[in-house]
DNA sequence: CTTCATCGTTTACGCTCGTAATCAGTTGGG
DNA sequence: CCCAACTGATTACGAGCGTAAACGATGAAG
């Protein structure tokens, strides 16, 4: 499942709250993008057609609904990712951010944690 | 500089040895690649147009060379991808490959050795 | 000198995207 | 019962992309 950019974007107000009427979603952009109304509806009946998510009619409106998962496009857009610019290797990645200084001490800590936790 | 996903896949072997003639970028995408000739040169057009490599005339004809630095590329794609996807945050992006079995042992090890070194 | 092969340049074309206006159907208010 | 308003659907349009053929210049060979 690709989706675009813009999209992903009103994927992600639905994936943090559903079902939504389509004036919710445009509400929930409404500060962070500057887009039109009619922009949104396009992007929902884009992602409608290529299935994304889906419509119940509930009364005179529909509330749309994620089918694909976050969690699912996440997975896909990050390997996606980590097999173009990293051989697939998880190491090269961590060790490019941390020569980039973008490892926060919060960061250190938690993948401290992680390591630990695993495989004992 | 945005270069597109056929773009990238060109400077890849630019970045892996330069300066190369057009006829041997062809060459090196053959088998990965089931593109014509007049694709490659079209896409190293396009780089050049970008700005994303230059041309020195050799003889009769071009060679290419990358101006755009993979590493700069590679922390565009991957900070950008951080940052829709991760909150920027780098602990959360290694845990979720984590849960997708996609940490290898090795991973693993270099992992821990670079936390090691790391703010000792 | 003329011709052919060889490169790089220009042009092409259908598709997706970002962005949006317009159209059409339905429903609540008068 | 009819009209205005709301809402989803259709249409629009330019830019970038993937893919490639056609064109044009230029050097090599005869």
């Amino acid at each position: 499942m690709k989706i675009s950019e813009a999209e992903s974007i009103v994927m992600e107000v639905l994936w943090r709250q559903h079902p939504l009427a389509a004036e919710e979603v445009v509400a929930a952009l409404a500060e962070a993008q500057q887009w039109q109304e009619a922009t949104i509806k396009t992007l929902l009946n884009r992602l409608l057609k290529k299935g994304a998510i889906v419509a119940e009619k509930e009364g005179r409106r529909y509330l749309y609904t994620p089918v694909l998962r976050r969690e699912d496009w996440v997975l896909e857009e990050s390997q996606g990712l980590l097999e173009r610019l990293f051989g697939g290797r998880v190491a090269p990645l961590v060790a490019h951010f941390s020569q980039h200084r973008k490892l926060s001490r919060k960061d250190v800590a938690e993948l401290r944690k992680l390591l630990e936790e695993l495989d004992p």
